[in-house]
DNA sequence: TTAAACAAGTAAAACGTTTTACCAATTCGC
DNA sequence: GCGAATTGGTAAAACGTTTTACTTGTTTAA
């Protein structure tokens, strides 16, 4: 009922009769070589008892640090990001760290006004999925060395900076090759027209797994905005109506495969006799699915872990401010009924 | 590539001549019938051009608001969380408020660490959907009155509080009345056995609902840790097992539909023409599913929009820290091809 | 004419830390 | 025995606001 009043570091040095510095020193862990054991002992004793805990604010009034990383998705509502999200919270809880998250719509001047709407609040990290041509605001971002600045989903290969994401080229390229093998003859490739790396690293590993087996590489890229639209799924249709050899697919990613799903079911195409699919990113739909679709799935739990540590470590900032973190990590396949046509049944 | 100085009232003081306490009743809007329009519009343009941003932390640690909502989901990376955190976001970030999400699990524990390590962070809201056996702690944080306590998806009928929830009692009654319009002579209900108020009151729709219309209510109340497991889908298979004139299900959740479709599967039951199936809570999945599944899905944008405003509402505090802001809002029946037995073709 | 009211503005304390610069007393090297 | 180094500790400034209590000069009411 009773609001308890906080107590501060003023509150002990009058109580124990020792100064404010000391004290501060003891929990900042600088009092070694300077303040006496019993001392120290006596201070932590008293701090545990009364249950202190720094104000934050005017530690970081202080200090300039707010002790808070910003992930700025490109869809906080996705599945996969919400996913690694969940799993960033723990560790960055631990670490002393809040997040704040918050997501860009794919949206250039959303995501600057997030930047300086986050700036302006003394954000000490940004994990990015930067939206479309964005590279040169990220530059800028990364020049000021106001704050950490990690990447995730995606990078440019033309800067400087640190990352975390999926081996994209390996992974299409095995999800390709499990199509060849399945006995698909004429493999297309579904994706998203856009600078994203993840993209264009993913298009090249399907050329690469059929560049000896089919004559041409067939493939839709479509624009971001009609990934889950009726109209991007009219294009799709149409790719299949020009080639009617078709008879294996691979979408980049699984809101593409969701739009084409529904298309491949408006046209009444058995899955996988006449059409096997494989798309990226593993959600608890595919399973369910009529036939259950195989997938590339990629490894939430560890990109998670990578990035929060990643990023911790930036923060920490014990080799320089021009230290960067790179990591790139293989997705699994996971094979489902989407892509067996009996072949080695 | 410099890092830019931030001005704050001090620079404005020195440059303009005027003292920081004329500036600070300008900035706060506090200098109508104190100051001069003449000097008014002089720092305003002087703010204007340097582009003046007040120092979060020296306000917080002023004034002991941080500005920061936290929302305690019982898991961000569900989707219905998730969806209900994106919309929150922006409404927040425009009063001036960031919002920390985070995760319970279900865990009592877990939540009561939450909340105190927010508590210590000094944040002015929470926003909670409190796990089981919770009302106690929930009871004790509003009666400290240090923070707004906002509760959602569940609420306590012996305590008063604000809340923001889903008619559920209705929706379920409607979802109910639907399977019985569509021809089922025998609903079952499959639900969670929890002390959450959402559980009881869909029960209660339910048996509302075929209480004139069938001789029993059939039902299973799976523990929480269950849901998804495949103990949880043995139980649902022998509920099955042991009513075979069980031809309806409502299902809760949308966890449960997703364990319970499976189940059917495994079992080869045809949907809808020996079981229909109605669940609450929208996923695309559902419209993919083979049938199509019909839902009771909840209002996410509008739950969204009171939950934020109804918090704001609290913060600003017009009508005493005692004000409570309560809201249910009705769901939408979706009629798909799941519980389409054809009664009306 | 004079006290009261008002208008326009300011000085300074306070919020709770961190950190620099300093002090006093003891020990050490020679 | 004397300066230098070490040990154990502290005073006070600074971070950038908000807000209370004041000042000074002018107008108003009686």
């Amino acid at each position: 009922m009773k609001k308890k009043q906080r107590v501060s570091i003023k509150d002990i040095s009058k109580e124990l009769g020792i100064s404010i510095t000391t004290i501060s020193f003891i929990i900042n862990k600088k009092a070694k070589n300077r303040i006496s054991d019993e001392v120290i002992k006596k201070v932590e004793d008293y701090i545990k008892k009364v249950g202190y805990k720094p104000n934050t604010s005017a530690q970081t009034l202080r200090t300039g640090k707010t002790k808070t990383i910003v992930f700025m998705a490109e869809d906080i509502s996705d599945p996969f990001f919400s996913a690694v999200a969940k799993e960033m919270e723990d560790i960055a809880y631990k670490n002393g760290y809040k997040i704040i998250y918050c997501s860009t719509e794919n949206d250039k001047e959303r995501a600057s006004e997030l930047i300086s709407l986050f700036q302006d609040r003394q954000v000490d990290a940004f994990i990015i999925t930067p939206p479309e041509n964005f590279q040169q605001e990220i530059q800028e971002l990364i020049d000021q060395k106001n704050e950490v600045v990690m990447l995730f989903d995606r990078r440019y290969n033309t800067t400087e900076h640190s990352y975390v994401i999926l081996d994209n080229f390996n992974g299409a390229k095995t999800a390709a090759e499990k199509l060849i093998a399945s006995g698909c003859i004429n493999v297309a490739y579904v994706g998203i027209a856009s600078d994203f790396s993840c993209m264009s690293e993913r298009f090249e590993g399907y050329n690469d797994a059929i560049k000896n087996h089919q004559s041409q590489p067939m493939s839709l890229l479509l624009p971001f905005k009609d990934v889950k639209t009726k109209a991007g799924r009219a294009q799709f249709k149409s790719l299949l109506d020009q080639h009617k050899n078709i008879d294996g697919i691979l979408f980049a990613t699984n809101g593409l495969a969701i739009n084409g799903l529904k298309g491949l079911k408006e046209l009444n195409k058995k899955i996988p006799e006449e059409l096997a699919v494989i798309t990226f990113d593993d959600r608890d739909l595919f399973e369910l699915h009529s036939p259950s679709i195989s997938v590339l799935s990629q490894p939430v739990p560890a990109l998670a872990t990578e990035l929060i540590k990643g990023t911790l470590q930036l923060l920490k900032g014990k080799n320089g401010p021009d230290e960067t973190f790179q990591k790139i990590l293989p997705g699994k396949l996971i094979t489902r009924n989407s892509c067996n046509l009996g072949v080695y049944d």
